[in-house]
DNA sequence: GCTATCTCTTTAACCGTTATCATCTCCGAC
DNA sequence: GTCGGAGATGATAACGGTTAAAGAGATAGC
């Protein structure tokens, strides 16, 4: 591979000339600088990016350490993300946990969240080692996260989940507001008796998007009846078992805290010939491309991605030249939904 | 930041000492090796990976460069090379291009897929100045590239795409070949009025899913009649269009070349009260989680991903060890994709 | 007691780039 | 004629690791 002091040899030059042309220092004749340049391009010259990384100690670089690359939040986020820092002069540099999709040895894939610790720490420490100027962590699996090593002095933000006790900035999405945006939505289209399936018990967003459907229900004076909220897991056989246990109550909607699980009411609503958006209604959440593609077309709530991902990378920026900003504890961000008003809601 | 020569200086060892330790020499005492690792386990200590990778030349990186992250085929494949790589001592490296959602300069998406070359090049320099042991091209939008600088020294290999003239070696799915299967599968079932909505024309998939197409008539002696193909363009609306056109013809089941416009199809036939798998057959291609939301359930050929992305790292680890198997020309790899029965086909 | 052998540790060179400082040339001012 | 200063280029050291070779210390054999 070639050198700058190969080519600097080639043109008649020092290795400093060559790298002062490269580097955008203006004090050599138009005549060294052609030739230098010409020689570059014939050869195909490349600095190399260790030794530059290890000579000018900042390398304008930021690690993006991702839970889930195949989750489906996953790819917008960090596609913004890297947009945003390459236009502002940072590289970056991926790191993908697939933390649910584990593979043994034989290749085999082998679902599992465990061992969070353990996966993570590698990836912050390989931060560490390409001496990243900071780390964004995309999460996938609402949940309190507390895997940032000790005494780790890059700095941490937190995209799509959150640090716990809040040691480090977060942005997460608006499940309180816009999960009551949702349900006022099937308020004022005349639902009182609401169904709910939530996801799995304790998460993070089941929680929040929990509290918005009480404080919906609250404001417009409808009593909150927990028997008509069923745990789900986020999956969609879960839906259809909760839609089969809600069709035996009295209620006019029903509301999945995801798009999938609301595909999976509608597979049992299907099944026994309810008609969707006209006997009963439902909305979901996320937006991911299904809920488009039903049929009818599912309301829902969709998740700003990209401003997730933007706002994650403008913020590790602050954080990495602007020592102060780095400091100041910062209350999570909180991103709020797009309500998306489809065909599954009928005004009653 | 820590140093090799700082944890040398607290443990009373000179630098090698710990540069030994950490590579797995084993000729030291046991005595100092546990003095040594407590010290860099209590500082946090990490090698500096420009310094590594400047000093031993081989850095045992894979670069991957995919051209949409957003794609839906491209996560699972970049993950399987990714964690097969790993397994194999291998560090990856990953680009998105982001072709199709550019970016203007308020950081909005703007969709366009010209000056390939253009956004590409730098992606391969980039490769080339981390000094990447070699590069995976992870295509998105089936078509030849000649995309690779010239004199490029790094081994190539092309996924889910192909290098134009078999310059690199390519993997790419049986396009033919699960067509012809999907198309015989329609015939099994009785039908022999095969209407087709195709993708883009010129594409790479439309063309050889044709041939697919035409092949398995030909084994069963039905007549291939182009008035029965009609050109859709991969997108949802398309596929509505063309159900349109075809029902005016005298057919029994619609094939069409992804996904997303058999879903069209099924808009088409949803809002005319045409039963889907009943009054009309409907199958797709990809296998993308809308086909298993969908309902009926849309039969389909599903794109093993998976084996996609383990076999290019196998093959690029392959040309980096074997710089005999890298001269070798090899044909375009074809990767079976797998048929998957659902609903939407009725058996006349 | 001296050398040979073995084990463990240190020394020093090196990877490719760039920041810093030094040098050299040329030109105009005094 | 000398000096100062600007502009162009060059020499050197340093970044933080790894590694080959040399060194030191302990033990064993004669």
């Amino acid at each position: 591979m070639i050198t700058v002091k190969e080519i600097a040899k080639m043109c008649d030059v020092s290795p400093s000339t060559v790298s002062n042309i490269l580097n955008g220092k203006n004090n050599m004749t138009a005549e060294t600088k052609e030739k230098v340049l010409a020689c570059i391009e014939a050869t195909g010259y490349r600095p190399n990016y260790f030794a530059q990384g290890m000579r000018r100690q900042n390398n304008k670089t930021i690690c993006i350490i991702a839970e889930e690359i195949c989750q489906f939040s996953t790819p917008q986020i960090v596609e913004s993300i890297m947009m945003y820092c390459e236009k502002n002069g940072y590289r970056t540099i991926f790191i993908n946990l697939g933390m649910y999709n584990k593979w043994d040895n034989k290749g085999i894939k082998v679902g599992s969240l465990d061992l969070i610790e353990e996966n993570t720490k590698p990836a912050f420490l390989e931060a560490q080692a390409i001496r990243a100027d900071g780390v964004i962590y995309v999460a996938a699996h609402g949940r309190a996260l507390d895997i940032v090593p000790e005494n780790y002095d890059i700095p941490v933000i937190f995209a799509y989940g959150f640090s716990k006790d809040n040691k480090y900035k977060s942005i997460v999405i608006d499940d309180e507001e816009s999960s009551k945006v949702l349900v006022e939505y099937l308020i004022s289209m005349g639902h009182k008796k609401i169904g709910v399936v939530t996801g799995t018990k304790e998460n993070y967003h089941t929680i929040e998007r929990l509290k918005g459907f009480k404080s919906a229900l609250k404001e417009h004076d409808i009593k909150y009846d927990p028997k008509n909220v069923i745990n789900g897991d986020w999956k969609r056989e879960s839906g259809y078992s909760a839609a089969e246990e809600l069709l035996k109550k009295d209620i006019t909607a029903i509301w999945c805290m995801n798009d999938v699980m609301a595909l999976g009411v509608y597979d049992y609503l299907i099944e026994n010939n309810i008609k969707i958006g006209e006997d009963i209604s439902v909305i979901g959440f996320d937006d991911r491309e299904i809920a488009s593609f039903a049929y009818p077309k599912l309301t829902t709530s969709a998740i700003m991605l990209d401003d997730i991902g933007i706002l994650s990378a403008k913020m590790i920026i602050k954080e990495i030249e602007d020592p102060s900003y780095r400091k100041e504890r910062v209350a999570t961000t909180r991103v709020p939904c797009k309500f998306i008003e489809r065909n599954s809601v009928k005004k009653i």
